[in-house]
DNA sequence: ATTTATGTACCTATCCATAGGTAGATTCGG
DNA sequence: CCGAATCTACCTATGGATAGGTACATAAAT
């Protein structure tokens, strides 16, 4: 692994659990047993290592969503598969989506970061309106879209303030199983 | 308006827009007109600033709930009052739930604000708990009262991050029709 | 093959602004 | 007069960021 990705992993860490404003070059130096001017070596600006972050993080999410999609998938199918990305993102990790902490910080972001976010963000919504069912309007799959969408967000944040992740199974079980059934 | 009172939605504003960490002595001093040191004299350490404005804003939050419901309203239209009181937070201010934005940071905060937040939420859940339909069993109840919660939660996230307030209307409101028709 | 140049990854040292926080003097309304 | 509110004047720690330098590997030129 190299120095890029491990100071990437630190920067992801504290990132997910604090916010933008929660991470700081001297504390990833620290992290790293580097000193924080070496960290500008990496990222000359802590935009660019925002923007970076976002779009590992994005790139890593969808390649999961691949990798476990298939294209003889049923809707139900592809939905459990997008459950199950977020599901893992917040058990392997411990944290919620990165986009999700940094999209409530928007505002306060970054310009170029703030679209990173918005990119991540349409893309998720591409993407679950696909695997939703062909009978439905479009009209329909982008609202369906969206409440899964902000669902599983919710979910994590809930479920990460609650110390309790089960929670996330409880709210995203019902999400997906509303949209299958209703629909 | 008192002095506290106007240092508080200075402090609110940024908050709900930035996090805690957006949130400063000298930018609130900035803010009000007067010295760092004078915050420090309403807020001796940030963490008062930050019970305060939790406990505040969820004092509002269910004082507001409590005068647009009513003991004969249905459980449909409890649901309503509960979508329209997390809509005027969004649209009336122009930005998300004070504690949906410090729930994503609840790793990172102060341990005192935490508990605030988890309260906020609790009381929440409760709240919608007692607002859904009596034929629901307890376990059902508490994982539709999850669902909505993280929905709306998500929703002002997504709406906020996206530029598109709309959003927030499309996720809330199929999530409490959801409710009503599938119980 | 050896010099010359370029690139990588770090270092020390420093900059200036901002962070939260404190002590003690001052102002001003009841 | 008294106390609430604000001030001046600091402190220490940390924030992002830069300048200039070192060691070493790789590449290009002669």
């Amino acid at each position: 692994m190299t120095t890029t990705d491990k100071l990437m992993d630190a920067a992801e860490f504290r990132m997910r659990r604090g916010g933008y404003n929660a991470v700081s070059f001297r504390d990833l130096a620290s992290d790293m047993g580097i000193k924080s001017s070496s960290v500008h070596y990496h990222y000359p600006r802590k935009e660019d290592l925002g923007v970076a972050l976002v779009e590992r993080y994005s790139q890593r999410f969808f390649e999961a969503l691949n990798a476990r999609s298939d294209p003889s998938d049923t809707s139900s199918q592809r939905l459990q598969t997008f459950r199950a990305v977020y599901r893992s993102a917040l058990n392997d990790d411990g944290a919620i989506c990165l986009c999700g902490l940094l999209g409530a910080e928007i505002d306060c972001l970054p310009d170029i970061v703030a679209q990173c976010i918005q990119t991540f963000f349409l893309a998720n919504l591409d993407w679950i309106k696909n695997a939703l069912p062909d009978h439905l309007t479009d009209a329909q799959k982008d609202a369906n879209a969206a409440v899964i969408l902000a669902g599983h967000q919710g979910a994590m944040m809930l479920a990460t303030s609650m110390k309790d992740t089960a929670l996330f199974d409880t709210i995203t079980a019902q999400l997906i199983s509303a949209e299958s059934a209703v629909n």
